[in-house]
DNA sequence: GACCTGCTGCGGGATG
């Protein structure tokens, strides 16, 4: 277990340990006490080298209680600390934070640099001159420093003394926090020391978790600093939306009718005020903004509605965001999750969300935005569609999968819970690029030695060794790497080239992309895969486009206004999946005749459709349903545990899929997958590798394509499949024999 | 039906 500290010695004189200065720029605020997480954060860093997460809600002074003590311990200027790394997800946040952080240091002749592709080489040369300071920076400008200063970054981090990650669960269990891992790991072994490393967010659903990513192996030791302050009231809503078209002639047609009904409420209830509204695409975003801003433009009035998301270029949303910030008129941003992170808007009355949230954590990093003023409640307004049954009706219709998903979230939003990070995977493709980038950083290592600073004592110690070296052996094959005379791994000139071009500092892929561009101004990108036709129309950036030109050379589509539209297809990646603990309270909410009193009454009319199908298809006693000629398991488990299952009934011959809520066994009586079932679990157990093995486009992450396919399977089998509690889940079912086929 | 993030060094030309 983590220590926690006690919260009781309130009148503390945390800040009489704090710089003059800093205690002068407080007072300058007109602040009257420190917030709950600063009285506990500043003693503990100012006391010296301790790992320390600060868990405290949105807007509760998390920056600061790093900060207050970390500007402290600099202005008194040791040789080992003069230096403090502050790193963050998104070079937006820097920006931010630099202003804030600049205010402060001002008058302590401490520089704040921010370092980040889009700043100019001179104010890096300038801080690489005289490295005391505070560098706000990101990862991926952190490996290019790690590759491009090599022998060099001893001397500029001699200094090193605090390394703050902020919005740390952005990182957890992803590419890009391997990544981070492995560059902090990489920095310690060249100071030949551990740094303080201080971990910042709102949103950690497990400390020990946390502690244990921001200090792999030593999670026991990182301080949790955890202050519940600020936690504010909230007020919900959940809509039912009955889709009542009855001629599906076209899914979409169906679909734009109910959006149409959600856009009047969003324009009738927003408008005149600030807000977020959150679909779960791109697509969405641009339908709403489109609709929302032509209610505006019917009215004679103003646009109140703006787009955000991450294919409009940097100006577009940067009109939204200035948009978010003026006091003088209202504005309601439709954004996706790019307005999740702690970007500096401003106060935001209330959240929307339409369809489910994509998990409870998301909802409420969502939610964090709204009623940021002292004593606002945080106002959610949920929207679910549901479609009109009939004989063809899925279960997960009959259901209704989607209102009661978003029911089941609130409900654990509100006691308190989030998911935890991803599980721990092996992270293989990451673990090319830190291969590479460390035989660039040393200009050559032992196999030994590479094994030692990433594998055995580093952040990848989910491989094995056989693993590692079939991995390092692919890439000789490959002549990305070669092995001289002495031993010694060296850069090819292949992987020379790799590592040298820009785009290899970013542990993720991304795809190219054609620019669309109107009088000169970029409004944003659309994935290459579909090129628009001259003459076509296109919404985008909330607006509607006539297609001019297309240049394929430049990738360059040009635009000019237009009075029609369509929205334009973005390419959609893995999807995002529901936790086990979310479908354990769908099936409770089912079950039960507990009153949900925050659905709108068309909302309570839907759960009681789903409670009586519940009832009538006997799932409170039953896990599998014949319907025609198919059987459906209905386990009540996430998505790890139902996409491994449904591999492993494939590999005993039993073809299956998962939709929705259930795993659906095609062509099999109950008694067939029962049998199936049986067979699973008295053979020897199958390994989640082999599993993964029968799939085709296990391919996901940037140097999947360099990886061996045994090390492929492995890998995937540790980010996707959960095989120990699909075993559990398999083993735990009751024997369905005695209940009679439905129909 | 399905999100997001990020990026060096250098050379050429304009400007002060």
């Amino acid at each position: 277990m983590s220590s926690q500290v006690s919260s009781s010695d309130k009148r503390s004189s945390s800040f009489e340990l704090l710089d003059p200065r800093i205690q002068r720029w407080i007072w300058s605020k007109k602040w009257t006490e420190l917030r709950e997480a600063q009285e506990q954060a500043i003693p503990l860093l100012l006391d010296g080298c301790k790992d320390i997460i600060i868990a405290a809600s949105t807007a509760s002074g998390k920056t600061e209680a790093a900060f207050f003590p970390i500007l402290t311990r600099l202005a008194a200027n040791s040789d080992t600390c003069s230096l403090a790394l502050y790193i963050s997800p998104l070079k937006a946040l820097i920006n931010d934070q630099w202003s804030r952080l600049e205010r402060l240091s001002e008058s302590m002749e401490i520089k704040v640099t921010p370092w980040h592709g889009d700043i100019a080489q001179g104010k890096k040369t300038t801080f690489l001159k005289s490295p005391h300071a505070c560098l706000l920076i990101t990862p991926e400008s952190l490996e290019a420093m790690l590759i491009r200063k090599g022998h060099g970054l001893e001397s500029i981090l001699s200094g090193l003394g605090f390394i703050v990650v902020d919005e740390l669960h952005s990182f957890m269990g992803t590419e890009r926090g391997k990544q981070l891992q492995s560059l902090l790991h990489r920095i310690e072994i060249v100071l030949g020391r551990q740094v303080c490393r201080i971990g910042l967010s709102a949103t950690l659903g497990d400390m020990a978790e946390a502690a244990e990513y921001l200090r792999p192996g030593s999670g026991e030791n990182v301080v949790i600093v955890n202050s519940d302050e600020g936690g504010q009231e909230l007020l919900v809503l959940v809509k039912g939306l009955l889709e009542r078209s009855r001629i599906p002639l076209s899914q979409k047609g169906c679909e734009d009718s109910a959006i149409q009904r959600i856009a009047n409420d969003l324009f009738k209830s927003l408008r005149g005020t600030n807000n977020l509204v959150f679909p779960n695409s791109r697509e969405m975003v641009e339908t709403l903004a489109d609709s929302l801003r032509r209610k505006c433009e019917d009215l004679g009035a103003p646009n109140e509605f703006w787009p955000h998301h991450g294919n409009l270029s940097k100006e577009v949303r940067e009109e939204t965001e200035a948009a978010l910030k003026r006091a003088d008129v209202p504005a309601t941003a439709i954004c996706t999750n790019t307005l999740e992170l702690g970007i500096d808007i401003g106060a935001v009355k209330s959240v929307a969300q339409v369809h489910s949230p994509p998990s409870v954590a998301g909802l409420r990093q969502r939610l964090g935005r709204s009623g940021r003023n002292k004593g606002d409640p945080a106002i959610l307004r949920c929207f679910c569609i549901e479609r009109d049954l009939d004989d063809n009706s899925s279960i997960s219709s009959q259901l209704r999968e989607g209102l009661i998903q978003t029911a089941a979230m609130v409900t654990l939003l509100v006691e308190g819970w989030f998911e935890p990070g991803l599980k721990n995977g092996i992270h293989a493709s990451t673990l090319v690029q830190q291969c590479l980038s460390a035989m660039a950083q040393y200009g050559g290592l032992m196999v030994g030695q590479l094994w030692n600073l990433l594998c055995c004592q580093g952040p990848f110690q989910a491989l094995s060794k056989d693993h590692f070296l079939s991995l390092i052996h692919e890439l000789g094959i490959r002549e990305i790497i070669f092995q001289d005379s002495t031993g010694l791994l060296l850069l090819a000139p292949k992987g020379e080239r790799i590592v040298e071009h820009y785009s290899f500092f970013a542990a993720f892929a991304s795809q190219e992309e054609f620019r669309i561009v109107t009088s000169g101004k970029t409004l944003g990108s659309i994935p290459i895969e579909r090129p628009l036709e001259p003459g076509s129309f296109l919404i985008f950036a909330g607006r509607r486009w006539l297609v001019q030109h297309v240049f394929i050379k430049t990738r360059t589509i040009e635009v000019e206004s237009a009075r029609a539209g369509a929205v334009p297809h973005f390419d959609g990646t893995a999807g995002i999946k529901v936790h086990d603990r979310v479908r354990e309270r769908m099936r409770e909410i089912l079950q039960t005749e507990s009153t949900i009193p925050f659905l709108d009454p068309e909302g309570q009319v839907l759960l009681q459709q789903a409670r009586y199908n519940y009832h009538r298809l006997e799932l409170d006693k039953r896990w599998i349903i014949e319907i025609g000629r198919d059987s459906h398991l209905l386990l009540w488990k996430g998505d790890w545990v139902l996409d491994t299952i449904q591999l492993m009934l494939n590999s005993v011959g039993c073809r299956s899929s998962v939709e929705g809520i259930s795993v659906v066994a095609v062509g099999a009586s109950t008694e067939d997958v029962l049998h199936a079932i049986k067979r699973l679990l008295s053979e020897p157990r199958r390994s989640a590798s082999i599993l993964a093995s029968s799939l085709e486009n296990m391919s996901r992450e940037k140097w999947d394509w360099l990886l061996p396919n045994d090390l492929l399977c492995a890998n995937y089998a540790s980010l996707q499949l959960d095989i120990d509690r699909a075993y559990s889940a398999l083993s735990g079912l009751p024997d369905p024999g005695r209940f009679p086929k439905l129909r």
